[in-house]
DNA sequence: CTATATTTTTAGACTAATCTAAATTTTATA
DNA sequence: TATAAAATTTAGATTAGTCTAAAAATATAG
């Protein structure tokens, strides 16, 4: 079994390699989780020889199979558990996060074949994030940066790609949650400012910053 | 903020006291927590520095008032989440208390308090053990061993005080749960063996062992 | 009330995870 | 391509929690 923290490194270090098991280096890692690059050199070493990752000193560290299976794991886990609190316990999209850092760690396949069934087997989590299977399979759907589309596109909100508490209230706030349906009315060429018409009624303008972290299926 | 560790040795000191606050001694917590007593002397000199316990060197432990509170707070989480996973999950009664000694230790007072009405704010946990409210506070139930019971009187079974899976299995499996009604019909005196009825029913007969740790109201 | 047994504490050491400071390797740039 | 800058690793220390072996205190028994 691995510890808590080995269980920490491993999910920083899918999420870092992109999906796509590209290399990542020491320092992305020790910024991903506040520790010094001197402590992660450390556990890349411990996490090479049970091979959990492949190490080059030097050149940077990408998950091996069987790592990539524990990462997914511990995701799978982390996104149950914020359906979880969301559709069962009425927590918000932005509170969940925290807690669901903590129980992504309690140890029981059991616990979570029971877990998924009791949600109705859900695809993603509150986020619009896909819950990988218990082989650990992403589903992972096609998705758009809203700062990517041109006047007159349109596409439905799927997803985020940041979760901060403060972004994602900002979004509840101004209804930008996921299912709304988005058509762009004018993309700003001074700063990438987009317009756009939420549920084909409300129409606002949100900064280019904020356009590049909401994503939708066209 | 306790440690996990810590938070392990708080709840022991607690289950020791016998609920009344009596002096543990060296030896018990470490029996308990299967470590050795040097290492649980070296932790009591801890909780004493953090005013979670009082402890004389030689003589043994009491916990404090917040000590008491911080035990209380964990034993609270355990059997909410133990009643989450029979009531919900569909676990058995056998089946939780492992688990839930891992969820005892996630920290969000708001995560308890919502599932606390998410279950209706239960009273007591799958094995009949009061679940103290917020405050620490517990209700205890003035219960009974089988095993003093005399041929003619009855109760119904609200508690345990052994949780071993096999010997919650064998109570299942013959009948023995929460809220069944006992009639003694006779009590061996050659071995204390207690023969009685269940729900005016199924005569059966069990060891005096058995019945010593069976706690019925009456 | 002394001798022995039991309990508890102390001393010293180990592992996991972390840090700072210094050394080494790689990358960038002039 | 040599030097400077940036990234990474190594060396050496620290803290929490644990252990074994030995010492000290307390309890028990004749
Ligand atoms: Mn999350
Ligand atoms: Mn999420
Ligand atoms: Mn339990
Ligand atoms: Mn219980």
């Amino acid at each position: 079994m691995n510890s808590f923290t080995e269980e920490n490194y491993l999910k920083a270090i899918y999420h870092l390699s992109k999906d796509d098991g590209s290399v990542v280096t020491t320092n992305s890692i020790s910024e991903a989780i506040n520790t010094t690059a001197a402590s992660v050199t450390d556990m890349l070493k411990k996490l090479a020889e049970k091979k959990l990752i492949s190490y080059v000193k030097y050149q940077g560290s990408t998950l091996t199979e069987s790592g990539r299976m524990a990462a997914a794991n511990i995701i799978r886990k982390h996104r149950l558990w914020e359906v979880f609190l969301v559709e069962k316990l009425g927590f918000k999209w932005d509170e969940v996060h925290d807690i669901a850092e903590e129980l992504e760690h309690i140890n029981s396949s059991e616990l979570i074949a029971r877990l998924d069934q009791y949600l109705g087997f859900p695809k993603t989590d509150p986020h619009g994030d896909p819950i990988p299977d218990s082989e650990g399979n992403f589903n992972h759907k096609q998705l758009t940066k809203v700062s990517k589309l041109s006047p007159g596109q349109q596409g439905s909100i799927s997803g985020v790609s940041e979760h901060s508490a403060i972004f994602l209230q900002f979004l509840e706030k101004t209804g930008l949650t996921l299912g709304a349906v988005l058509k762009i009315k004018e993309v700003l060429e001074f700063d990438g400012s987009v317009t756009l018409i939420i549920d084909h009624v409300k129409e606002i303008t949100i900064s280019r910053e904020v356009a590049k972290n909401i994503l939708v299926v066209i």
